[in-house]
DNA sequence: GTCAAGTATCTCGATTTCGAGACATTTGTG
DNA sequence: CACAAATGTCTCGAAATCGAGATACTTGAC
């Protein structure tokens, strides 16, 4: 789960760190959301569809970082919960698009305010001037660690 | 797993970014290791204890990032393996040490290098300058994260 | 010494997640 | 049109992870 404390190797530092920072921040998260029932993985499929509408399968599963497997089995479980609802797509019937039911609506929106609260709080050990240039770097190195992902797969 | 986009919430960003970057990485370092058959908290056990030597159970949970029980059942297997031995400490009876044995050194050993190598490759989309300024932020803002954390559960 | 509280490890059952692959559909090529 | 390749979703069984709590030991207060 995180690698080596060399003494220079700036690079396996940065992967400690990275797994560090993900591990602490990710606890509050959890916690703040186990506060109303919920699992990580749960909330963040109501999340992306209450800020994004109605979305794909495949589109809400890369945005939660889970596989597709597991997405099948996260959505299973909130359309029995009454929360969200599946249809299929009029153009593309392999998609099945996912919407908030009223009821899924009404508790994502009553929920995200203090959640959101929480992971504000979560990572105010930076100034707000030191958490946009994370922001920055965290972008780059995400997309660049993505990218090189594709299709070499072996490292 | 993952918050919310909105549109100058920098620490919501933060946590956002954060999560990207982790599972970007996070994917290079589970096929790295895979390559060797072996899971991402097995490996962290053996190169914890090839670069500190013989450790506690709860020194090398807590670098590994996983929970007390999960600990126990990757141990078991790698006892099981025969790649780590363990030994209860003479002067704490409640403590078990681990240990390499010496087919678990030499495993190490042989698949370090080549990981680490992966790893170093998977964080190139930041330059050095950059990665040693990532590495400062993380840390603070790990720390802190874990700091807010202690008896501080609810968020 | 004794007892309460704290710590380290492990057990057990349940949940979550994954991986492989099945299946239906769409897309691209000729 | 036909067919291969790609894509989206789901099924199934196995593996990883967790949480609660059991057990054993240590520490600190008295």
């Amino acid at each position: 789960m995180k690698p080596s404390p060399s003494h220079a190797d700036v690079p396996l530092q940065l992967w400690v760190v990275l797994a560090r920072a993900f591990d602490a921040v990710e606890r509050h998260s959890r916690a703040s959301i186990a506060r109303f029932g919920l699992g990580t993985t749960e909330f963040g499929v109501l999340e992306v569809l209450y800020h994004k509408g109605e979305l794909p399968v495949c589109e809400v599963q890369r945005r939660i970082l889970v596989e597709s497997s597991s997405t099948t089995y996260v959505v299973d479980k909130l359309v029995k919960r009454g929360l969200v609802r599946r249809r299929h797509s009029g153009t593309d019937r392999r998609v099945v698009l996912l919407t908030l039911t009223s009821a899924g609506r009404r508790l994502i929106q009553r929920i995200f305010p203090p959640h959101a609260h929480a992971m504000r709080r979560a990572v105010t050990a930076l100034p707000p001037r030191e958490q946009a240039q994370a922001v920055r770097l965290l972008r780059t190195l995400g997309l660049g660690a993505a990218e090189r992902l594709e299709g070499n797969e072996g490292g």
